[in-house]
RNA sequence: GGCGGCAUGGCCAAGUGGUAAGGCAGAGGAUUGCAAAUCCUUUACCCCCAGUUCGAAUCUGGGUGCCGCCUCCA
């Protein structure tokens, strides 16, 4: 078993070799921080979190990989300050706003921080030096102020893309600059440095002040943070060209070695067939579908159930799909902790494979051949759900009082591999308040049972009815949740309320039982009536 | 015009030569006074045509449809 990835390069899957030894150095394009993220970046960063967790498992067959991330944050550019001139804000502001944001959104979805995270502004240093040593070598040339690296002389341009300058429409798209071009050798040719323009910020550098281009930023962060040839670049589809074939060519051109064995691309979020951008303005921003009560792990869960590479449709029934689906893995995972007095199980560790029964082997077996092969989240989530199911069952009994069998309390060493490979694709149990349930028997529930999470998100599926909003709304989500207000009552007054319906059902007065457990439910409490006449209660 | 990708049940989505994972929804059943929740069971021959093969969703050719990139973009 061994890992292979798509590798745009060659565009085959090939055996994943590291450079050193168990050791994996990753670059990561991050995000140009003019505004919040969006379900694309949730998407990408996601899918490489799982890349990341992957290669750090300790099950990795041949033990885990030391692995070095670095992502940076493009925090100059044109988009940037248009941004803070129309907020009247400084540059900086604006970056350092949206790159809180980032870590905050991120962090809710479980996105592991990279190791480093450079600043283009920070970098300037290793940007300048980087293009005069290309200008030297003849590959770039400065013309007004302005640096502009020389396309034609880098053989091999194109090769990411699988372009032939030569037979490139020049300006397809019809959108060229005129007074630019004027300035360039070759229509493909792309700056390396901006000279300043009045009242925009600059940076001093011999070829006098302005600023550096996008594609050259990660090219001096890449050397800088990791050196000449790293193992895996990651990024966007959108990026691979004109951004990742710059790249190349402007660190190979200085170095002379190739700069990353393996390029990985993640396919795009798309609504309703198009792809979600900040341009086209069809976007919803994480921090706003978390807000409107879709879970941190609802939505990773809908980014995995598909191919990293293949284009994913953002719509309101998926999320739905997702979120009930969460809540049943969810459920199974959080059984340890939820029912920890009931069943005593340890916390999660690493299952040694040895030690796994024959059918937990063979699980386990094929969500590592499935995420061996090319990052196959979708197939690894199909053994999460067959490992998930009897531990969901169990979880459920537990919810509503049943105590627990030998039988079940055997069934540790599943649920800790549950917990184990779950967290390689970043899925965790929610933080969610957990209640204690009551049974009205007294003699049955001594165990305080406590309420399967993913409230939020199994409320925001009830309110289905929202339809998908024009491209001009910014937020196309699930309705707001907040349907049951928190009870006021307490476990006396519930309790009353329970025997009352009882005793109402015993005369046949199912109206006002009825009535009762229609009144609780407005209070937030889930009545559970089991079989041979007991009822237990759940706060919601 | 160039380059790349995709087309699998009601929806989403795995599956690259041997007779279709999984999730959601639906249906049936158990439980229930009813409901909810829960549990069990269950539903496909894979866009079209022509080939290769003992055998194809999976390979080849053609067609149709859709998407991305060629401009900032995860």
């Amino acid at each position: 078993m061994t890992l292979r990835l798509t590798n745009t390069l060659s565009r085959a899957k090939e055996v994943f070799t590291p450079l050193v030894d168990r050791r994996v150095a990753i670059y990561c394009c991050g995000v140009t921080v003019y505004d919040l993220c969006h379900l694309g970046h949730a998407r990408s960063y996601i899918v490489w979190d799982v890349l990341r967790r992957y290669l750090s498992w300790p099950g990795q067959s041949g033990g885990a990989y030391q692995v070095t991330f670095v992502q940076n944050f493009t925090d100059i550019d044109d988009k940037i300050l248009n941004r803070a001139a129309e907020q009247g804000l400084a540059m900086e502001e604006v970056s350092e706003r949206n790159i809180m944001a980032y870590f905050q959104d991120m962090d809710a979805l479980n996105i592991l921080r990279a190791d480093s995270m450079p600043r283009a502004t920070a970098c300037l240093d290793g940007i300048r030096a980087l293009i005069a040593e290309l200008e030297h070598k003849g590959a770039a040339y400065s013309a007004d102020g302005d640096v502009y690296f020389a396309v034609m002389k880098q053989a091999g341009y194109g090769k990411l893309s699988g372009r032939d300058l030569s037979e490139q429409q020049e300006g397809a798209s019809g959108r060229t600059t005129g007074e630019e071009d004027a300035r360039k050798h070759h229509p493909f040719d792309f700056a390396l440095w901006k000279g300043a323009k009045p009242g925009e910020p600059s940076y001093p550098s011999p070829w006098g002040p302005g600023r550096p281009g996008w594609h050259i930023e990660c090219s001096a962060m890449v050397r800088q943070e990791l050196g000449d040839t790293i193992d895996i670049h990651l990024g966007g589809a959108d990026l691979i060209f004109p951004h990742h074939e710059n790249e190349i060519a402007q660190s190979e051109a200085a170095s002379g070695k190739p700069l990353a064995r393996y390029w990985l691309h993640n396919g795009m979020v798309n609504v309703g067939g198009e792809k979600m951008s900040k341009s086209l303005g069809n976007f919803t921003t994480i921090r706003a579908l978390l807000a409107s009560g879709v879970s941190p792990m609802t939505l990773r869960l809908f980014v995995l159930q598909a191919h990293y590479r293949k284009p994913l449709d953002f719509t309101l029934e998926g999320l739905e799909a997702a979120a009930t689906g969460w809540k049943g893995l969810s459920a199974a995972l959080a059984l340890g902790s939820t029912h920890q007095a009931a069943l005593g199980w340890s916390e999660h560790q690493v299952v040694a494979p040895a030690s796994l029964p024959e059918d937990l082997k063979a699980i386990r077996e094929r969500f590592q051949e499935a995420m061996d092969d090319d990052l196959n989240t979708a197939a690894a989530l199909g053994e999460l759900f067959e490992l998930a199911r009897p531990l969901r069952a169990l979880a459920n009994r537990l919810r509503i009082g049943d105590l627990p069998s030998a039988a079940d309390q055997a069934q540790s060493l599943r649920w800790q591999l549950l917990v184990e490979l779950a967290g390689v694709l970043g899925l965790q149990p929610d933080q969610s308040g957990s209640t204690p349930l009551s049974g009205s028997n007294p003699g049955r529930s001594a165990e305080p049972a406590r309420l399967a999470p993913e409230t939020a998100a199994s409320a925001a599926t009830s309110s289905a009815a929202t339809p998908a909003t024009p491209a001009t709304t910014a937020v196309a989500t699930p309705a707001a949740v907040a349907s049951v207000a928190p009870s006021g009552l307490s476990d006396a007054a519930i309790e009353a309320l329970v025997v009352q319906r009882k005793a109402a059902k015993a005369a046949r007065d199912f109206a006002s039982a009825d009535s009762l457990r229609a009144e609780l439910k407005a209070q937030g409490i889930e009545l559970v009536d089991k079989p041979g006449g007991v009822t237990v209660w759940l706060r919601g």
